[in-house]
DNA sequence: TATGAATGAGTGTTCATTCAT
DNA sequence: AATGAATGAACACTCATTCAT
């Protein structure tokens, strides 16, 4: 099981330490104004073995998205229990999702960032947000069937949910606990919210 | 008597334009990737030019904000009749709020990158959000002294109305009517909406 | 006697207002590192005038050298009268030959400054020490004839007396009575000197 | 066993022979009109090459004085027998400086024309003098106490010497013998002198 | 694997100079 | 006489990248 010779395990190291590093002045410098001898010097070493590990600085770019896509995770948060009630899934969703942000708030921020003009990256933001809206929204069309929810735009309410927790992260705002947010989405905010709502039929 | 001559008139025009121009470019490439000679050649004039109205890149920058301030037309947009109803006031400030991100697009953009890793920027993103959030969650406060609404976290309201509509500019999501935002956020998604709401008191 | 017209009389004004502005930037900062945009921002007034006046940067250097020539000064202070003692004569040379280096620093560390890279100016500080040598050495040549000083080398003498008084302005020593000087030269070439010194015949 | 691999000593001697370099260009055209680009040209380097080895154009200047500071050589220069006759001391201090001043003749120059604006640089030139003149002070006082010469302003004499070989080296004025100023200087101070000078207690 | 010397195009910025007003 | 808008080459300095060691 030892399989790999400890100067291929220490290489292999390096080379996630480099690319840690990378991510880490990156989202807060941002790509252009973060150079390799920064990078290099973070971590201690020449500039020359950057060169040694990744054949260019936009190579390292990559190398980030690849080591800590964001989709898996935010595929495994999706896979709910489509028998759970709306209110213990959204909830769920909901903190697990701020939770993630938070945790790898780096990597979103260089993200959100890089985004406005690598159009590799602005793809591959939007693929999450509509996988994440999509998996979300078949989760509620569900529970529609099952009579727990009205009919309703199922997408435009997984994008609430999503989109309210994704600008709280973005603008800093304090966290709060995001079961008040499924409590308002579930119940809504009037008073008179029983009947028939005007505008949708 | 007009005061000024063509002379003047023209120089004023020309930093106008070249602060313009310099958005447009900062929006698209980010700041620190888009050069001065950029810049200079995008509006046709040498690159000294640029330093005969603004002493540094940095300044083109300042220009820009001092030119293109979010925060007048935000508060105009929040400046909302008490007397209406919920309702039409959600819904105005969504549409009026979606319609002004879309006008300006190019400098929304450039705040949300640059806001990443100029302090200066993000300061002023951080109050446009807390003020937006301050002001809409005061006219709900005052529906739910009037018996419109219940009794809720009102700011929280304020920042997934304002969040969903930011969040689906951001990530070029096509633009819904936000009618349907404001009846879900109104009356919830609940088919039995009306009883007591579990979690809240 | 009113012969010019106060428009006239104005712009010469001007004229050597510049000239005098630019002698003391350039004596405190050098030439190079004095650029136009100073030189009219000290006097008050717009980088295009000073091409009304000087066709080019380096015409202010010349006018400069025109308004402010050493030449005359030093040829007058050399002109003594042979018939006086010489401690009398060279004591006076030396006091006003220090005050006139007091007096004219700036325009004196300018031309040190820039005889070591423009051939012109070295030129002019070459003719002006010569001519000093050669019109003191004369003086002392007669007094030699005249049986006041011994047979001597007058031409180091006189490099003596003037190079210690311009080294000491040059090094900003403190100035001291020049007397002194004077009487330490002096007992060394008398003819009453104690004995035949060795090493000169 | 040497300690050095080849490839140290290269990037050394690269090192200095930037340092000459730049110390040639830098003392005939001056510091501010010597660009980093003419200094790599004339070693036919890349520009970039010279901010391999010095962070800034003023470090290079500094790395000048470093390198070939007077100070050492001077004081090893007046570092004088006290012994010995004051002819033959002076006569050798002479000569001495006056050759220093010759083989050193680019960096003479170059403090010269920077020290006119660059304060480090005057404040090394004015330790320099003064330091010289009072050294070489203290060997004359010794004389005087040993009867050898008269009581005299020692200071004074010691900048007559200096400052006259000084002038001549900057004024390019020809190199006579110095035992002639030495012969001239000393038979005014000489105990044995004639009469008692007027002007002196 | 790791170094750092070396490159040359690029950056933001300053400059002397011109010229329409 | 006086302004300041406009130019474009030059400046000090940084960069991603290469490669001999």
């Amino acid at each position: 099981m030892e399989g790999k010779s400890s100067r291929q395990e220490q290489a292999l190291v390096r080379r996630e330490q480099l690319v840690d590093t990378a991510l880490a002045l990156f989202s807060k410098q941002g790509y252009d104004a973060t150079s390799i001898k920064q990078i290099a010097a973070a971590e201690g070493v020449a500039v020359g073995l950057l060169y040694h590990y990744f054949p260019s600085k936009s190579a390292v770019m990559r190398a980030i998205w690849e080591r800590h896509s964001f989709l898996p995770e935010l595929r495994a948060l999706l896979l709910v229990e489509h028998n759970e009630t709306a209110e213990r899934v959204l909830r769920d969703v909901a903190e697990r999702f701020s939770a993630m942000l938070a945790h790898k708030e780096a990597l979103f921020r260089l993200m959100v960032r890089e985004s406005q003009s690598n159009p590799e990256v602005a793809d591959c933001l939007h693929t999450i947000v509509e996988e994440g809206i999509k998996a979300l929204g078949a989760y509620l069309e569900r529970r529609v069937h099952l009579g727990e929810l009205r009919p309703h735009d199922t997408a435009l309410t997984a994008r609430t949910l999503l989109g309210t927790v994704l600008t709280t992260h973005l603008a800093r705002l304090p966290i709060r606990p995001w079961a008040e947010l499924v409590a308002q989405l579930l119940h809504g905010i009037s008073r008179h919210s029983d009947h028939v709502r005007p505008g949708q039929d």
